[in-house]
DNA sequence: CATACTAATTAAAGAAGTTTAATAAGTGGA
DNA sequence: TCCACTTATTAAACTTCTTTAATTAGTATG
C-alpha cells in the first residue's frame, strides 16, 4: 500500500508541476495525514522538493511542493534502423539532453553499448531506460525480428540491467505510439479504445488499444495488420503496395483511400473502438473525410469511429516519454 | 474492503462448494482472523452454513463451511425470438428449476411482465436476475434491436428493478456466450483473449474478450462482424449466405470455410486471441483442421489462435448462469 | 497593531486489517 | 485411559490508514 501512496504523490505532482499536500489528498482520495506524513518523508528523502507558499484564500498560506528534478534521470530511447535517439528526462519529467546517433539495429549488441555507455558516463544520475523497438516484444526480449540478424531474440532488458545496472523497459514502436496518443487524448470514459494506424518501412502495423490496455496478444503478435485479408486475392499489405506504386496520381488516392477506409471497418465491426488515428504524413484531413464516406457505404455511421490523423513520430516519442516517466515512478515491476 | 472479503469468501466456497476457514484464507490471501470473523458474520446472517468437520491431519479438526443454498435465488433468463428460457439457480450454484416459455420480443413487454410474475410468485427467495438479449445493450438498456418494435430503447434493467424489485443486469447474447466459455476455458495467463463466432439468425456475430475482460466498443456494437469487408465487393455476412445457398455440397462446404478463414485470419493480424471458438453445429472438428490450413496460406502460423468448436447455447446458458450468481455475490453494482 | 477569523498543520482517537502468541480441542499411541 | 503431540481457534499486540479534534500560523480589518 506504501508504494501506491508514493506513486500517488509523483502522478498528481507530475501532472501538476506543483501542488499542497491539500490538493493531494483531494485529488487521490487519501488521506490528509497520510500524504502528509508520505510528502514529509519523499522530501527527507530528496525525491519531493519544498517550493514555497501558495496563495492564500484568507488564512495561512500553505507550503506547496513539487518533484526534485534532480533526483535521478531516465532516458527514452527510440531504435531505428538509421537512427537511434536518446532523450533524456530529469524527475519532473522535462526534457534535459537529446543526441541522435547512428542506428544500431544493423551493427548489432556493441554499438548499442557504446552509445548507451556515452549517455550514461554524461549522467551520472541516470536510473531508468525505456527502449523502442521495431519488432514484437516479450518479457524484454523481441522476437521475429525482421532483417537485423545481430538482435534476433536479444533480450534488451536484462542486457540494460546487467550491463549499466539500470531498470529497464522494452516496447514494440507501435504499443508505444498508441499509448502517447492515449495519454494525450483526454478520453472522458476511462477504457476506451484506440487504434493507431502506420505505413512502416516493412508494411503497415497498428498499435491497439482495448478497453483502456494496450493489447499485446497470445503471442505478441496484435497488430500485424499487413495481413488482413481485405480483397479476393490481395492482403492489406499488398492493396498498399498496388496502390502506392500505381502512377496515375488520381487512381493512387482512390485505392489508397479505399484500402485504409476497409481496414476502418474492419475494427468498426470488431472492436468498435472509439478513435482509429492515422499518420499524418500519409493522409490529410480532406482524405479522412472520403474515408469516413467510403465506410459508410460498408457499415452504419453508427459504427464508426472518430477518424483523426496525427504526427507519428511526435506520439511515438510522447509515448516513450511518458513510459520512461513512468518508469520512474515505480522502478520496481 | 470489508465487502471484497465477503465477496472473495463466497467465491471460494462456490468453487470449492466446502471449505475450512484455514483453506478460505490460504487461497485468498487474506488473513485467517480476518476470515474467521467474516465467517462467523455470514454464518450468523445466515448466508453461511457450518456443515460438519473436515478430515484430521493428526490433530483437531476443522469445521467446514458452505454457501448456504437457501440463503436467495437468482434467475438466469434467455430471451430469444422462438422461446424465453428461465432457470432458477441457489445460492450454490445450483439449478433447481428450469422452464421454456413462449418468446417474448416479438409479443411485447406485457407478456415479460406476466412470466416474470410467475417465476417470482413461486420463488419468494428470488433476488436476482440476470438476461440475455439478441440486442446491443448499454446500462441495461437494449437499441438498435432488429425486428422487435416492442422493445425499441427498452431499459429491462429499470424494468426488472421496478416492477419486480429485483436486482438486475441485462447482457448481450454474444457476450454472455463468450463468457461462458472464457470461465471454463482454463487459462493459465490471467488475461487470455478469446474470440466466440456465431451464425445466428441475424446473420453473424461475435462476442470478444480481450486481456480478459469482455469488449463493448465505443457505442455497445463490437463483434458486429457482418461487416467484415472480406472480400472485393461482399461482406462477411454476404460471403456466408452466398456460401450456404450453394446447392452443391462441395462448393458450399469451400466457401464456407474459406470465409470462416478469412475471418480467423482477420483476428489474428489485428487482436492475436489465444483463442477462436466456432459453434459446432456449422463446423466440425475436421473444418476446423481445414481452415487451419487455409489459414496459414495467409498468415504464419504462429499468428494463429487455437481453433476450437463447442456448443453454443451451452456456453450461453453456462454464461448466463456464471453471471447470475455472480450478480448474486454482489447484489449491488 | 490588536483582535477576530480562516486555513494549515499536528496530534489524538478509531477502524480494519495482519502478525504473533496463547489457549482449546482434538488425535493416537503406550 | 492418560499423555504427548498436532492443529484449530481465540486473544493480544501491532500496522497503517482515516476521522476528528486541537493547535498553530497566518490574514485582514477596524
Amino acid at each position: 500500500m506504501g508504494s501506491m501512496i508514493r506513486h500517488q504523490i509523483c502522478l498528481q505532482l507530475y501532472k501538476h508541476v506543483e501542488s499542497t499536500k491539500a490538493e493531494i489528498a483531494q485529488n487521490t482520495d487519501i488521506s490528509f495525514p497520510t500524504i502528509s506524513k508520505a510528502i514529509d518523508a519523499m522530501v527527507e528523502a530528496g525525491e519531493v522538493r519544498l517550493v514555497g507558499l501558495g496563495k492564500s484564500s484568507g488564512g495561512r498560506r500553505p507550503s506547496t511542493y513539487s518533484l526534485n528534478a534532480a533526483f535521478m534521470t531516465g532516458a527514452a530511447v527510440c531504435l531505428e534502423r538509421d537512427f537511434s535517439f536518446y532523450q533524456l528526462f530529469d524527475y519532473e519529467g522535462q526534457l534535459i539532453f537529446q543526441k541522435k546517433l547512428p542506428g544500431v539495429l544493423e551493427a548489432g549488441p556493441e554499438l548499442l553499448q557504446k552509445q548507451l555507455q556515452t549517455i550514461q558516463q554524461a549522467n551520472s544520475n541516470l536510473r531508468v531506460i525505456v527502449l523502442g523497438v521495431p519488432a514484437p516484444v516479450k518479457n524484454g526480449q523481441v522476437f521475429h525480428i525482421q532483417g537485423y540478424e545481430r538482435f534476433r531474440d536479444f533480450n534488451f532488458q536484462t542486457f540494460c540491467e546487467q550491463q549499466f545496472g539500470l531498470s529497464a523497459k522494452v516496447e514494440n514502436d507501435m504499443n508505444a505510439t498508441v499509448s502517447g496518443y492515449y495519454d494525450r487524448g483526454n478520453y472522458k470514459q476511462d477504457f476506451a479504445s484506440v487504434v493507431y494506424l502506420y505505413f512502416g518501412k516493412n508494411g503497415p502495423g497498428a498499435g491497439i488499444i482495448v478497453n483502456g490496455s494496450v493489447v499485446r496478444g497470445s503471442s505478441s503478435f496484435s497488430g500485424e495488420i499487413s495481413f488482413l485479408p481485405l480483397s479476393d486475392v490481395r492482403n492489406f499489405e499488398q492493396l498498399l503496395t498496388e496502390a502506392l506504386s500505381t502512377k496515375d496520381e488520381q487512381l493512387r488516392k482512390r485505392m489508397l483511400l479505399e484500402s485504409v477506409s476497409r481496414f476502418v471497418v474492419t475494427f468498426a465491426a470488431t472492436v468498435n473502438p472509439h478513435t482509429i488515428v492515422c499518420s499524418n504524413t500519409e493522409l490529410t484531413a480532406g482524405d479522412l473525410i472520403e474515408i469516413r464516406k467510403l465506410c459508410e457505404e460498408m457499415i452504419p455511421a453508427d459504427y464508426l469511429p472518430e477518424l483523426v490523423s496525427s504526427d507519428w513520430e511526435q506520439d511515438y516519442f510522447y509515448g516513450l516519454q511518458q513510459l520512461t516517466i513512468a518508469k520512474m515512478f515505480k522502478e520496481d515491476e
